[in-house]
DNA sequence: TAGGCTGTAAATGGATCCAATGCCGCTGAA
DNA sequence: TTCAGCGGCATTGGATCCATTTACAGCCTA
C-alpha cells in the first residue's frame, strides 16, 4: 500500500508508526493497544503488528502481559532518574568525543538549533501545544552531538533510551517551566562553549550536568502528574 | 509441553534458547538460520520462532534480509571496539555508584570469582576448550558490580551490549592468551581494592582501563582471526 | 442489596495455509 | 564451451483459522 521505499521490512514500518503514535502521544501512557485495531488501522494482518508489538516490548514502551494484551508502559519516577543517570553517562561521552571530532558546519548547526530552543524560551511563554519543533530543535541538538562523536553504538544505545519514553511527555514537562527552558538553553551554549574550544573535559561535564538536570526535572514532572496516563 | 514455570511468553523461552545457542557457539556466527528446522527442534511452530528472531535482530545478535533468511551477525572489527568503548563508560558508571553501596558480602563474592581467575590463569595454560567456568567466573564478577550499583536501567544497557556479541568468541580470545588472563586478574584486583576503600573516582577509572583494555584484545582478536565464523 | 457464580463475548497466542521472492540448476543457443 | 534465459525448489512473509484465556455482564442466592 505504502509505497515501501526499498525495505522488505513491513513489520520495521509498523513498529516505527505504532511509536510514532505512542510518541506524539497520540497513544497515551497506559492507554491498551488492541491488535486487531492496530491491524485495520494500518490495513494488515495481525500478524505484522503482533510482531511489531513485540519488538516495542523489547525495547521497553510497551509492556505485554500474556493473553490481556499490550500497554503503553507507564515509567515509574525512580526509572526515569536511573535512565537519565545513564543517558548522562553515554551523552557526556558523545560530547567529549565530538570535542575532537566536530567540524565547523557542525558546531554551526549546534548553535542553529538552539537559536530556535532560545527563542522559544524567552518570546513565547505558553506556545499552545508542546511546541513541536522545540522538541525537534532539541532532538536535533542532541542528535549533532552524537553524530559528531562518530560512535554509531553510542548513538544507538542513546536512542534506545530516548525510545523508551513518550517524548510528548517530556516536552509537556518543558512546556510549562520558562525558568528551565532557559537553563536548557544556557547549557547548551555551555556545551556549545566547550565544543568551540574542543576543550573534552569541559564538554563531558557539562553535557553531563545538562542531562542529568533535565533527568531531575523531568523525575520531578513525573512525580507530580499522572496527567497524559490514559483512564479508562 | 516445557514446564513452562510461570511465563506466559513462549516467544521469550524461544529467543532466550536460540541466544544461548549462539552465545554458546554451537550456531557460529554466520550461519544461517532457518525457521522451519529451529522450529522442528523446539517442538513449536514457525511463528513463535519469527517473533523470536525478530526480537534477536532488534538486539542486535541476528540479521535479517528480507526473503532472504536470517544469520548470526558477524561484527567487524570497529564495531567491537566501539560498543567496548560504550561498555567501558557504562561499567565505569557501575563501579562508580558500586563503590558507595557494595556491601562486604558483595566484595567477597568479588574476590571469590576472581580467585576462580587466578588459578585459571596461573594454572593450566591451555585449559582445554574455553574453560565455561572461567568465562562464568568473569560474567559473575561483572555483573555483582552491577548488581551492587543498583541501577537497573545500567544493568539492563550494560546486558544488552553483552548480548550483542557471541560469548563463546569472548572466551575464545582469552583462551590462548595467558599474558592477557593475568593482566585481567590485576585489573580486577585493583577494581576490587577501589571498591574496598570506597574510592568512586578510582573505582571509575580503574574499571573503565580494564574494559576498554578487554575490548582492545578483543578487537585485536577479532582483526586477526575469522574463526569461529561459518563457512558454507 | 451485596456477593459470588456462571456463561458468553472478546482478545490473545499458536498453528496452518497461501502468495511472493530469491536461489539454483538445467537447457539451449551463440 | 560459456552465458543468457527459464523453470522448479526452498524459504520467508502475511493472512487466516482455531484453541485458550481473560474480562464482563447477568443471574441467583444468602
Amino acid at each position: 500500500m505504502t509505497p515501501q521505499t526499498d525495505e522488505g521490512a513491513l513489520v520495521d514500518d509498523i513498529a516505527a508508526r505504532i511509536r510514532a503514535r505512542i510518541m506524539d502521544g497520540e497513544l497515551p501512557i497506559g492507554k491498551p493497544l488492541r491488535q486487531a485495531a492496530l491491524a485495520a488501522e494500518f490495513g494488515v494482518s495481525r500478524t505484522p503488528v503482533r510482531e511489531a508489538l513485540r519488538q516495542l516490548q523489547n525495547g521497553g514502551l510497551i509492556e505485554m502481559q500474556p493473553h490481556r494484551g499490550a500497554v503503553v508502559r507507564v515509567p515509574a519516577p525512580w526509572e526515569v532518574r536511573q535512565a537519565y543517570e545513564v543517558r548522562a553517562e553515554l551523552e557526556a561521552l558523545a560530547a567529549r568525543r565530538a570535542a575532537a571530532r566536530i567540524t565547523g558546519g557542525q558546531l554551526a548547526e549546534l548553535r542553529r538549533h538552539n537559536d530556535v530552543l532560545r527563542a522559544a524560551a524567552e518570546g513565547s511563554g505558553t506556545s499552545g501545544a508542546g511546541a513541536p519543533d522545540t522538541t525537534r530543535a532539541n532532538d536535533c541538538f542532541h542528535t549533532v552531538v552524537c553524530q559528531a562523536a562518530d560512535n554509531p553504538w553510542l548513538s544507538r544505545m542513546i536512542d534506545r533510551i530516548n525510545e523508551s519514553f513518550p517524548r510528548n511527555v517530556s516536552s509537556l514537562a518543558l512546556a510549562g517551566d520558562e525558568r528551565h527552558r532557559q537553563l536548557n538553553v544556557r547549557q547548551h551554549d555551555a556545551v556549545v562553549a566547550a565544543l568551540t574550544d574542543r576543550d573534552e573535559d569541559r564538554a563531558q561535564e557539562t553535557m553531563r550536568e545538562h542531562v542529568i538536570s533535565a533527568g531531575e526535572h523531568l523525575t520531578a514532572w513525573y512525580e507530580r502528574r499522572s496527567q497524559t496516563v490514559f483512564h479508562g
